[in-house]
DNA sequence: GATTTGGAGGCAGTCATCGC
DNA sequence: GCGATGACTGCCTCCAAATC
């Protein structure tokens, strides 16, 4: 974790610090350090494909427009359309500021973060190709410009601006490798960040490698939600992606990653099947879940919470299980023993998953 | 002749490995 | 923890063959 503070340009070293640095020419600065916060997205980008699915780089521009006159327009810069992987700047950059507006601390429209945080929150290589895979990234970032009259926070506005308004390198190693990382986000993103108009995401979204899988996880997380089941049609789905594959191509690659989800189960929060009639249906892993349980839960233990963290460490103590399935078999089993809602639920979970991993092994 | 289908290859990014 | 390297992956495009 990076500690500094800012005396006029000069970045220093400090001992303490407070989330929310001093001005620099009239703009306060955000220092990222929760480390353990969870992905966040806005629910605009997650509404229209702004990201490209594409590894080369795009350059067609991209408008949505709406009955009721509402439009966005995405132009790229020659260094193509921002990509879902560069995406995941964004995302971190909302998680730190979504915890720290979590924890009523003040936040700022530029923060700055240390470049191998953000590799590792992501699930990249901290390599010198990750590094420079940052830089490129920023530098679509800042060259993707949105032009819309969708409102965010409430507030309608017509405006034009780019994915991020600013990125600098603002230290680097004496082998010139980044080191920390200054980023101001665009009002619009910002915005979405104050009024509270963003989605967590499971940790595993950044396990997701296929752009279309990252996608495909947006549309379910913003069309599905909390709903049990989801259905859109193929050709719909295919314009929410905003994938450039012909039909045929893009019904081979959602078949493919639903028959791979089916085997490895590691489309996080939801299931993906593409049935008869070229429909896609989204299912919610904990609706099903809650569905097929067996015995009716007494309400203290149906209304016991987990935190998601706790869901990693149940994954680890019962490795290949779905932790969604543990989970109600946790439930059940302190139903069918008639056993009072645990005092910290959330050992109580671990233990549970530990014990059955011992009983049962490997799925 | 037009359309559909299947497959190959290009491009860009990721991953794994090794050595430093 | 980083750089270099090669293998691999996924999206996309192109083209030839098959079908209508």
């Amino acid at each position: 974790m990076t500690k500094g503070s800012i005396q006029g340009d000069e970045i220093v070293e400090a001992g303490g610090r407070s989330p929310l640095l001093p001005a620099r020419h009239g703009e306060e600065l955000f220092v990222a350090d929760v480390f353990d916060g969870y992905p966040k997205g806005d629910m605009a980008s997650m509404e229209f494909p702004i990201f490209s699915l594409s590894t080369k780089p795009d350059v067609e521009l991209r408008r949505f427009e709406f009955a009721d006159g509402h439009f966005v327009e995405i132009t790229p810069s020659a260094k193509g359309l921002a990509t879902v992987h560069d995406r995941d700047i964004l995302i971190y950059c909302m998680s730190q500021l979504v915890a720290a507006k979590n924890e009523k601390k003040p936040i700022a429209r530029t923060i700055r973060f240390v470049a191998h945080d953000l590799l590792r929150f992501t699930n990249r290589v901290a390599s010198g190709e990750g590094y420079r895979g940052l830089r490129q990234a920023l530098e679509r970032l800042r060259g993707t410009t949105i032009s819309t009259n969708v409102k965010t926070g409430g507030e309608e506005t017509f405006e034009v601006f780019g994915l991020i308004d600013k990125a600098k390198i603002v230290s680097e190693t004496r082998d010139g490798r980044m080191r920390e990382v200054e980023v101001t986000l665009s009002d619009w993103t910002f915005r979405s960040i104050e009024a509270f108009q963003v989605l967590t995401y499971n940790k595993d979204y950044f396990r997701l490698r296929k752009p279309l899988e990252r996608r495909l996880y947006d549309v379910g997380r913003k069309m599905c939600g909390e709903k049990k089941i989801f259905r859109i049609g193929l050709e719909k789905l295919k314009d929410r992606c905003g994938s450039k594959s012909t039909m045929r191509e893009f019904r081979r690659l959602v078949k493919a990653i639903a028959e791979d989800d089916i085997v490895h189960n590691h489309f996080p929060d939801y299931s993906l099947r593409l049935l008869d009639g070229d429909m896609v249906e989204f299912s919610n892993r904990r609706a099903a879940i809650a569905v097929e349980a067996p015995v009716e839960l007494p309400v203290e233990i149906s209304a016991l919470r987990l935190k998601p963290e706790t869901y990693d460490a149940a994954r680890e103590a019962a490795p290949g299980w779905d932790k969604y399935h543990l989970e109600q078999e946790w439930r059940v089993w302190m139903a069918d023993g008639g056993l009072d809602a645990p005092r910290d639920p959330d050992k109580a979970f671990i233990g549970f998953c530990r014990k059955f991993f011992e009983r049962n092994g490997r799925p």
